[in-house]
DNA sequence: GCTGAAATCTACGTTAG
DNA sequence: CTAACGTAGATTTCAGC
């Protein structure tokens, strides 16, 4: 999925108070948490707690709740960030190379950036050998890409969003 | 939370059939939908069902269900990545620098990367005098830090993980 | 907007194929 | 390993504060 444009959103400001957060942040934390022990954790009732996670998920505060799936176990063991840039000329190709790129079942993570490079892209692959056959077809092969540099990945972590550590 | 080491795990090796992938695949798109939906979706029985999700998530395959948050919700609108090498003489400190990261609320991700540059750091922030304060904060002041380079993030996607699409 | 109780539906252990 | 049954417990609606 994709975040949300990050400009000129919000019709009504989204407001959220510290009940809110500490929801959000307990969601984050699972997103299986039965609703009865949700709303003991939070301090309310388990009928009011339903409705603010229904509204949060309704204004967008919570975009989807995921699985995460641990790549390994799908024979996908090894990472790497793959920077490309595009030639001048063909800048107003980027929107259609994000797509065709985004259909790759290697492709995790993909960043649009400002500065020297265009693109940012996150692949998981099988080993050495498939990172490089993924970068010669799909980047390389395209006379709209002037530029690649892979850099394996040796560990990645991810953490909380911002804005909710001090609510834990 | 952290991935997985990527070597020598794997007591046995983890074999996913056709409805694992198919299970994995929608808890992804949707960890909370309804064990007896799911079962239906896949095409066998609810009991059987559970027990499969369940020997998915003790052998590691799920890692965990989670809420994903819109960061903009919670005040944080821009994101940068930031690369950042480590002096030769330092690189013994990087497991520490990189634990100091982690604690910051801004730090949404961080990668280990081989190659020219040491660490990538996926930062949200408020604005761009944030992320420049972030900068000179946690990275221009440690002696260890030999160059760092900021990069503005204009759109960021995430994609379902590899070898799942086909099942779809 | 918050609370508490009633009805519906789900999760999950047990039994059996 | 998979399917069917039964119970305990959760989710969700609704009336009232």
């Amino acid at each position: 999925m994709t975040d949300l444009p990050q400009i000129s959103e919000q019709p009504e400001p989204i407001v959220l108070d510290a009940i809110d957060r500490a929801i959000i942040a307990r969601l984050h934390d699972n997103a299986r948490i039965p609703n009865i022990d949700l709303a003991r954790e939070v301090g309310v009732s388990p009928s009011t707690c339903l409705a603010r996670v229904r509204s949060l998920r309704e204004r967008g505060v919570i975009i989807r709740y995921t699985a995460e799936i641990n790549p390994a176990a799908l024979g996908y063991t090894l990472q790497a960030l793959i920077s490309v840039r595009i030639r001048p000329g063909a800048r107003h190709l980027m929107e259609q190379i994000s797509d065709e790129l985004r259909t790759e079942p290697e492709v995790a993570q993909l960043f649009f950036l400002g500065g020297s490079e265009d693109f940012l892209i996150h692949v998981r692959v099988r080993d050495s050998a498939h990172v490089r056959q993924f970068v010669l077809k799909n980047l390389s092969a395209n006379p709209a890409v002037a530029l690649t540099e892979t850099n394996l990945v040796f560990e990645h972590h991810t953490a909380l969003s911002a804005g909710l550590r001090t609510v834990l």
